[in-house]
Order: C-alpha cells, then structure tokens, then sequence
RNA sequence: GCCGGGAUGGGGUAGUGGAUAUCCUUGGGGACUGUGGAUCCCCGGACCCGGGUUCAAUUCCCGGUCCCGGCCCCA
C-alpha cells in the first residue's frame, strides 16, 4: 500500500514552479538578450552556483551575507549559493592573466537571496549581466548603457521605459561644494529620495553639513529629470567646471554619445546614486515610465573592484537586469506573449498497424526542423482531429491502409480545410526544398 | 527579521456551528472503428496544518505554514 506526504510536496518558500504557459514567453527575454549582447560582440560565461562565503565578505556589507543560502561542505568550509554575479565575474576575470582586454561578458543565470518574498522578488532569480573590462572611456560606459537600451528596444518596450544617468564622481563634488562631509552616507540617504517624506530628507542633509538655505535649492535639483543631451546646461548650475574638468567633459560626451544608441530614452538624474558603495563613475537605472514597478534594470562603473579582490587595476562597466521586473512589466504592457505561428504537423493514423511508418514520417518532418505529433494513443480520426487541434498543429498528415498500400499521404490544411493525396516522395521532396520557410502545400 | 491582508477541487468561485459542500472551467472517457474546433452524456477532483471552545468546527478562537502586498535591502 503506497501512502503521501502531502506536506512533503510542498513547494518551497520564494521559490516558483513554472509552467510551459509561462516558461515559453519567458524564453523570449532570455533569447532577446543574449541575441542582443551577442551582436553587441559580448561573449557568454557560465558561472557555479556557488562560492566560498569569503568572496562576499570582501566587499558587501553584513545585508548581503546575511540574505545569502549557506550551508558546511564536508570540510566544513562555508559555501553559498551566489546571491550576485560582479564577484564572480570579477575573481573569473582576474584569475586569468591572458584574456586580452577590452572584455565583453555577458550571462544569464540562477541567483538566490534569503530575504521575504514581495512583488518582483523571489528568493530565486534569473539575472542578465553585462560587462565591459579594460578600458575606462566615455564610449565603454556608452557601448554597455546602449546595450541595456538595446535588449529593451528588442523585447518590444520601446517608450514604455526610461533610462535614468548620473555620474557619482560629479555627484561627489557638488556634495563636497555643498558643505556634506560624508559622501558615502549622503549618497544612502539621495539613493532614498523619492521615497522619503521631504521635511526628513531636509533633516537628513542638515546633518550631514549642508547648510539650511542650500537644501531646498539642492532637493530641486534632484527632482530634475532632464534629456540626457541637454546635460550641459543642469551641470552648470550645479556645479563649477572649466573646459580642462576631465572628469565633466567625459559626461558630457557620453551624453552626446547616448541618444544614437536609442533616441528619448536617456535622461540625466541627479538623484540616481544607486545604494552599492563600489560605484565610482557613471551610475544608471531604468525604469517603466508609469514608476509601477521597481527598477528593471541597473549598474554603473566600478573602477576599484578589481583592485580590492587581486591588487590588479582592471576599470570596469556593468549592469545586471532581473527576470522579474522584466516579466512583470511585459504582462503589464500587453508584450507577455510568444505566439510564433509556426507550421506543426500532426500525423494521424486511423489503423495503428501502420504506426512504424508514420514514426518514419515524423522522424523526416522532425529532422527538417519542423515539430511533428504522433498519434500515441488509442484513438478514431475524430479524437485525433480534435487532438491535433489541441495541441496547435497547422498540417494533418493521414497515414493509413490506403495510404500505404499506394505509397502515398493524405495531407489535410488544419485552417483552411483543403486536402489532398500527394506521393511519399514527392513530399520528402518538397520537405528537402524547404528553406527557411513552410513546406509548401500544393495549392491547386 | 518586522508589519498588514488572505487560504474551499488543477484554475475561478458560492455557502454553512449539524445533512450527500454550489456553480463555471480544466482534465479523463464516450456518443464518433478514416476526418474538425460544436453539442450532449458519464466520470474524477477541495474546506492549508495543529491545538482550543463545543454534543458537533470547513465555519468561531489561538498558533504554525504557505500565498499576496509593504518595510529593510537592492547587489
């Protein structure tokens, strides 16, 4: 006698089955992306699943490591399921002296975090990622922001989303201009701007040193959204440069450099820090325009990660984009979909003493690259009719007595009903003619 | 880790301190042994778990689990 657990086959907190209803729209995003950061000229990496916990250690703060899955190997070493991939990324990088730079890598894989499940949030998680090592030019930031915009425009989110830039160098300097000592905890506290309730947020930068009659000119200032190449005119006012400021003259460039990639798509935010404390340079983040969703995407440069895993000075670009907020945001905008109208055959066999040969026929079709069903249950010509519907076929191929017996196939049009006997071979033939498209039916 | 709201077949739901728990859909089979999506018929399938109150709990109370959402955080 076989007894259930029903409590056993729950699944497990945060974590999501997904069905084929699901699972095929979503191959779109995986396919966009990787397509996208491949003619982009990035070039795949695979990474473990995990790592020591040490890697984590040397650059997060106890947040991370405390939403981190770890568990004792049988050396009692303290292993995690990767909760990120820069860290990896990074010591795969610099453990190989021989890469020649610039290196472009892009993947696309599992992460898992500890935390409360909510809206966009799982404990597992697909995450893209893109990179760019080597060199530190204004073009690098444009090539890896491009192609972020790039996988968006691909998925069909054109005008549904905007990119939000700044840059944490110039950042830095008009809080140091503004009488803020503490760059690292400003950048906290602006990283929370729109969420925080105004009279705080003026609280907060008094605190930290900006005198009063600043801050309500400063908070202006961050509420600003401005087209990306209309950048020169907001950094004026905030800020003092001359035409030697190397570090204004590449943002300026890289905001000439932007809207070529994707016009109305990137804008210049001066309250976009991002959290992360490694950022050093440029700082994006995209966002749905309706502000629905949290951010879909996000990253920045990061010129001294390297340096603190390997003593090596490796500048680097990068961004990671969940699947979530991704999904999310194509359910919202009606693009959540994946119907390739593509040819599918069913062969039908009204006498099962003739399945062999209609397992041949099916094996042909499939070795054309076109999907083929087989009748693999007892059913009459009426079942199968209907079944073959069902399961979304365009071509019905009749394999039976008659057919044999005169070496030939009822082919029948699912959508239009027209049907005729055409030769086995001249439909192996057709078959082989094919090209990219359909196996033309005979049309008389 | 904290806060709020939930949980009835696979999905969506109705309802109840007591009797065979409602309806729709999906699924399986048939009417139909060589040709259509329809229709009709039949079948399968649920009160999250544990404790308490009660003669009696799916219903009321408490705890847990899970789900949804929020906080923290956002690499």
């Amino acid at each position: 006698m076989l007894h259930y657990i029903p409590v056993a086959l729950e699944r497990v907190r945060g974590f999501r089955d997904i069905y084929p209803e699901e699972s095929e729209p979503r191959k779109r995003i995986f396919e966009v992306s990787e397509k996208a950061a491949e003619v982009f000229g990035f070039r795949k990496i695979e990474m473990p699943s995990v790592e020591h916990m040490d890697l984590y250690r040397i650059k997060s703060g106890d947040e991370l490591v405390s939403q981190c899955f770890t568990f004792r190997d049988k050396g009692g070493r303290q292993i995690t399921l990767t909760p990120e991939a820069t860290p990896t990324v990074v010591r795969m990088l610099t453990s190989r002296k021989d890469i020649s730079r610039p290196v472009r890598w892009y993947s696309f894989q599992k992460y898992w975090r500890y935390e409360e499940p909510q809206a966009g949030r799982q404990r597992e998680f697909y995450q893209f990622n893109g990179d760019i090592f080597g060199p530190s030019s204004a073009e690098v930031d444009a090539e890896v922001i491009g192609l972020a915009a790039f996988i968006l425009n691909n998925l069909g989110l054109n005008g549904h989303y905007r990119i939000l830039i700044n840059d944490r160098s110039i950042m830095e300097r008009v809080l140091l201009e503004n009488g803020i000592k503490d760059v690292t905890k400003a950048f906290a506290i602006i990283d929370k701007f729109k969420k925080t309730d105004r009279d705080q947020f003026f609280l907060d930068l008094e605190e930290l040193g900006m005198p009063k009659d600043r801050v309500r000119d400063f908070c202006k200032m961050l509420e600003q959204v401005t087209p990306i190449e209309l950048s020169e005119g907001v950094i004026k006012n905030v800020i003092h440069y001359d035409d030697n400021d190397s570090q204004i003259q590449r943002f300026l460039r890289l905001s000439k450099i932007l809207p070529s990639y994707s016009p109305e798509t990137f804008f210049l935010d001066l309250s976009t820090v991002r959290g992360l404390a490694y950022y050093t340079g440029v700082v994006f983040e995209a966002f749905d325009v309706d502000g629905k969703f949290r951010s879909i995407l996000g990253g920045g440069r990061y010129d001294n990660l390297a340096q603190l895993y390997s003593g090596q000075n490796i500048p680097a670009v990068g961004f990671g984009m969940g699947d979530a907020i991704l999904e999310m945001l194509l359910k919202h905008t009606g693009l959540f979909g994946y119907d390739k109208k593509e040819q599918k055959f069913y062969v039908a066999t009204p006498d099962k003493t003739y399945y062999p040969s209609a397992v041949m026929l099916a094996t042909k079709i499939r070795s054309s690259a076109i999907p083929a069903h087989l009748n693999i249950n007892e059913r009459n010509m009426g079942m199968q009719l209907k079944e073959a519907n069902k399961e979304g076929a365009t071509d019905l191929i009749v394999l039976g007595k008659q057919e044999f017996e005169s070496n030939s196939l009822t082919w029948k049009k699912l959508d239009s009903g027209k049907q005729i006997s055409i030769t086995y071979d001249a439909f192996l033939d057709l078959l082989a003619k094919r090209g990219i498209g359909e196996v033309a039916f005979p049309d008389s």
